[in-house]
DNA sequence: TCCGTGACGCGAT
DNA sequence: CATCGCGCCACGG
């Protein structure tokens, strides 16, 4: 009964899912902070496995550091289009972090 | 088992 | 501010 209860990565994504899905309309959350919340502080590119599998996630309110969409191509337009569909709103590009950053369920 | 891959992060140049 | 390089982690061939 530790923090380091995965064995397998099953869990590991189940917790990033979590964490994902925990993530309200209008805010954004980065890579890093999905792995760190799910307590994996150096795992950000499994967050993008967890993405991979999204299956009714809100996946486009997952970005990059800096609120860069890493997301290349039509797709990465796609989120920018529905992010602000939800009133997110962006600055050369790259999403104002300093004002839809998700930090947790403060509120 | 070794190697390459990826919607990453961050410091250095 | 744009690029490059290296580190991290799990997966698939």
């Amino acid at each position: 009964m530790r923090e380091r209860e995965v064995g397998r990565g099953e869990s590991m994504f189940a917790l990033m899912r979590a964490v994902i899905a925990g993530v309200p309309r209008g805010k954004v959350i980065t890579y890093g902070q999905v792995a760190e919340k799910a307590g994996f502080p150096k795992a950000a590119r499994q967050a993008v496995w967890s993405l991979r599998d999204a299956k009714g996630l809100p996946w486009h309110r997952v970005v990059a550091a800096g609120g860069r969409i890493a997301l290349p191509g039509e797709k990465g337009l796609d989120q920018r289009l529905r992010l602000e569909m939800e009133g997110v709103t962006f600055r050369g590009g790259r999403v104002r972090m300093d004002a839809h950053e998700w930090k947790g369920k403060a509120r």
